[in-house]
DNA sequence: GATCCATTATGCAAATATGCATGAATTGGC
DNA sequence: GCCAATTCATGCATATTTGCATAATGGATC
């Protein structure tokens, strides 16, 4: 029949673009191999099936690094698109998936997983024993477009409208400072005051500066001469009398070396919000943790 | 380290879901396996375990046949993106392999392929051994941006951007028509003569009305009250005596059964581009059979 | 320059996937 | 209503792929 259908075209072996999607990636064999549950040697020999399959070199191998040859490069762009279609087809999957049992994956800023969502977390354990859960404390905001977690923790409201959103209780969260710091800087009585003091920074202060204006701080990009993405490290930081920081009066209420910065001034409210991705939310498994997480949290 | 990454969305087996692909665009298993050059079990025992990997059921065992299941209908439209990706990833690589050995699809109509073809082709087996020639004789116009065909003889200008396109010598195309036809309307001798006539269509005849209306004949579509896909019926029809046809003096001369409708009318000039893709260009293999057919043929 | 560490290559046994042959079930035509 | 033609499922021998253990190689550091 019909010899003019374009399956021929795809009729290589797909398992090994991904081979060479993810060590291209990654970088190296032995990292992709990691990435992907696999051993080396297995990513070693599908990228060099590929190459043959194709008649395209794809990596030069220059000493223990494997660099990309223009070609690779070039194809590379195509397995990326291949990719990303793939992680659709995962996604879509899972929210498809009337299985409770597997892994959800839950992203928080390091402060949250460590200090709010623990006790939840352990509690879910016990209610949904078939539910492996897998907790990603990083303060980047992950990209659940591209499924870096199923359901992730966010301080602001999220926009996109591939994704569903809740609004949990707010939490507030106020400056502090080690005594220490406070009494060189004059132990400062009024906001106006802290207009030279030094601010413990994030990567991006946008949020941060726009809180501390309806505080009646007056501060800019210039105070923040420490910055660091880890909560952990600011905290510290502010423990060690770097500066003054923020955080949630849970914790900071908790801390003996530290005081609270104009202890009458106002809250800080922080918002937080559960996301996960519309597709996902179909999901029996993801529908059982988003709504506990939102019940246990609120 | 970094747990966030999201490789693990894509860890699938993704020759399953290329199993799953061709099975649900072909229809059946066994029409897929014979698309793939593979046996139905295999690839029956692929999509079974998709679905077991996934947890998703995608078909339904309707007694003989597989029907898609709602899921299986959402998940296609993803996997569908991954063949595209991959027919990308494909056509890449083939256009920077620099093996000549291998398989070139050339589409031309079915006439064309018929009658102007087979010499040239001859010739480049001669030529170029290693190359496997797959002729593709089809009055659509293939897709070659989906890879139906490395290279396509058209009968009218390319116009999209990713196409190269040479243009080879003019034919000449003549109306015939049986002498008994030509009798039963009353042997016209003039354009104006044929205004009542029955002229054998094709399934799309704007070009074909345009060059007669340049002939001075003025039809509409409303001559055409028998319509073809196939130039061998159109032919036929011809030659029954069925209404006027049209071909290249190459083929109508050559039939005794048929003669020249209004000898003295000027040809319909018959161009043909040879066409193929931009990124399949750069192969050395494509090169040397679009050079060879534009040399051959002009 | 010797050493350590992380990388890629290779040999081999075990696990897995594939193709073939066959059987069961269903559809469509006469 | 029966027959022929397809289709999907299954058992089994064979091919292929995978993982493990172990080299071999190349950078980095002191």
């Amino acid at each position: 029949m019909q010899i003019c259908m374009n399956w021929r075209s795809i009729k290589f072996d797909w398992n090994r673009a991904r081979a060479f999607l993810v060590t291209a990636e990654e970088g190296s064999l032995s990292a992709a191999a990691r990435a992907l549950g696999m051993v080396q040697s297995t990513l070693g020999r599908q990228v060099e099936a590929l190459e043959a399959e194709l008649g395209v070199t794809l990596f030069e191998r220059a000493g223990r690094r494997l660099v990309l040859t223009r070609n690779g490069r070039d194809l590379l762009e195509h397995v990326r698109a291949m990719g990303e279609a793939a992680g659709q087809v995962s996604m879509s999957a899972s929210g498809q998936s009337e299985l409770i049992e597997g892994t959800i994956r839950i992203s928080a800023t390091e402060t949250f997983a460590a200090k709010r969502l623990p006790p939840v977390i352990a509690k879910l354990r016990k209610f949904q024993p078939e539910i492996t859960v897998e907790v990603c404390a990083t303060n980047k905001a992950v990209d659940l477009n591209r499924r870096e977690a199923d359901i992730a923790l966010r301080h602001f409201r999220p926009t996109q409208t591939e994704l569903i959103a809740r609004k949990l209780s707010d939490d507030n969260a106020f400056l502090y400072a080690a005594p220490d710091y406070l009494a060189q800087i004059g132990d400062p009585s009024t906001p106006a005051a802290l207009g030279d003091a030094d601010f413990i920074g994030f990567e991006n202060n946008d949020v941060y500066l726009k809180g501390l204006k309806q505080m009646g701080v007056e501060i800019t990009e210039g105070n923040f001469r420490l910055i660091t993405d880890s909560h952990n490290v600011h905290w510290e930081l502010v423990k060690a009398g770097a500066g003054i920081g923020v955080t949630m009066d849970l914790i900071g209420d908790a801390e003996p070396q530290v005081k609270r910065v104009l202890p009458d001034l106002a809250p800080v409210p922080v918002s937080t919000w559960l996301v996960t991705h519309r597709e996902l939310n179909t999901s029996r498994r993801v529908r059982i943790v988003f709504d506990f997480l939102a019940e246990e949290l609120s």
